[in-house]
DNA sequence: ATGCGACAAACCGTATACTTCTGGGAAGCA
DNA sequence: TGCTTCCCAGAAGTATACGGTTTGTCGCAT
């Protein structure tokens, strides 16, 4: 490993802020700041904001850089494209899964569990987007792997907004127990069933909710 | 139209030039050149690399931007992809349709038909494109639209290399016949199973010359 | 003749300085 | 009091400069 760039840094530094969810609807990220922030010139800064423009996490206005904000239409639009390819993704990474990486998904739903048990929000996230990470890292299909990835910011905004109901809790766990068990049996048909019941799941939670505002 | 910045300009011409096929597969783009050839200063420039970069069509290497070198295997991986979206994609945008495209997407056809007449591979090459362009335009989910067009350069690449065999050709014409028709009469099932077919049959003649070569 | 090492050129990454443009707020007018 | 206009601060955009790293080549020694 040669060396980081302050962009890449920069830029990694500022992904993880974001899907933690610490930039807030209505801040603004300005290069200047960030800057004097991390003691490194505008440059790197500008470069990184523009590449997390360029892959969608966030919209350059002209005053400033700021959460693109999702409408509904939009993460309507995402569910579209997750029924189209993650139930193929999902049986294509069931067949050509190693069992430590079976074991690893199921791991991951124990640990969801276990922080539902104790009221744990955010371990709860947690779990869910290391699972999703997990299965995704098992698609032997690069460029699909990717187009999946490049949507991850709504797939995380639909769970934050929907992870507070309870029912859907037992939804999503419920689904991602489906899914460990057909990944672990390397059942591709099972995980395509799974996933494509998944997604439909999350779609029509997520309707819930936006028509209940 | 507020004013289109340097970057802007820059990026565009880059990217028309790229999709003209007017950059070899081993011209290294270096932004002190394009730089001078503008008359501006790198910066704009190297935004405009870069951003080229973020979207797949240009991949940096410590010595220039080169294009990315498309693997066969790699072609093949984004055929997935096509099969899996473009159907759907071609069903919702032959009901939305709306007549003034299907007469241009019918036009576009006949250029193609007319070009191959005159031995004129460049002007099929640039019907094909259009007739590409235009169906996809109609494509009502946004987020489709982008991933679809997000794998244009993929696409690009392959007509490129099936276009000069005649038989391949006359496949292409008549899937673009029948794709028009369907999106003529607004018939989504036509228009859906059509572009499958269409896609297969560039994937099976792809395949041909990757195993010939 | 071939392989290895040093030198030079090319190019990227970063820093600093300057210019242009946008948006908001204050001031003036109806 | 509400609306319009003008001004200014802040932020993006652009220019120029410098250091670091990689690469390609030339020369020397084996």
């Amino acid at each position: 490993m040669p060396r980081p760039s302050h962009r890449t840094r920069i830029y990694e530094d500022l992904l993880a802020r974001i899907q933690r969810g610490e930039i807030g609807r209505d801040d603004r990220l300005v290069d200047t700041a960030i800057a004097a922030e991390c003691g490194v010139s505008r440059m790197p800064v500008r470069e990184a904001l523009m590449q997390l423009v360029a892959e969608g996490y966030l919209v350059g206005t002209s005053r400033g850089f700021m959460l693109p904000d999702l409408a509904p239409a939009t993460v309507l639009e995402v569910f579209v494209l997750r029924r189209l390819l993650e139930p193929y993704a999902a049986a294509t990474a069931a067949q050509a899964m190693a069992a430590a990486t079976a074991d690893a998904l199921a791991a991951a739903v124990a640990e969801g569990e276990a922080a539902l048990l104790h009221d744990d929000l955010t371990g709860f996230y947690r779990a869910s987007q290391r699972f999703r990470d997990r299965w995704l890292a098992a698609v032997p299909n690069r460029e699909l792997h990717g187009t999946i990835h490049r949507y991850m910011i709504q797939v995380q905004a639909v769970r934050r907004a929907t992870m507070r109901d309870p029912p859907t809790q037992k939804v999503i766990l419920d689904g991602q127990k489906a899914l460990a068990a057909a990944f672990a049996a390397r059942d591709a048909v099972a995980a395509g069933e799974a996933m494509l019941r998944f997604v439909l799941a999350g779609e029509a939670a997520y309707r819930a909710l936006a028509a209940g505002e």
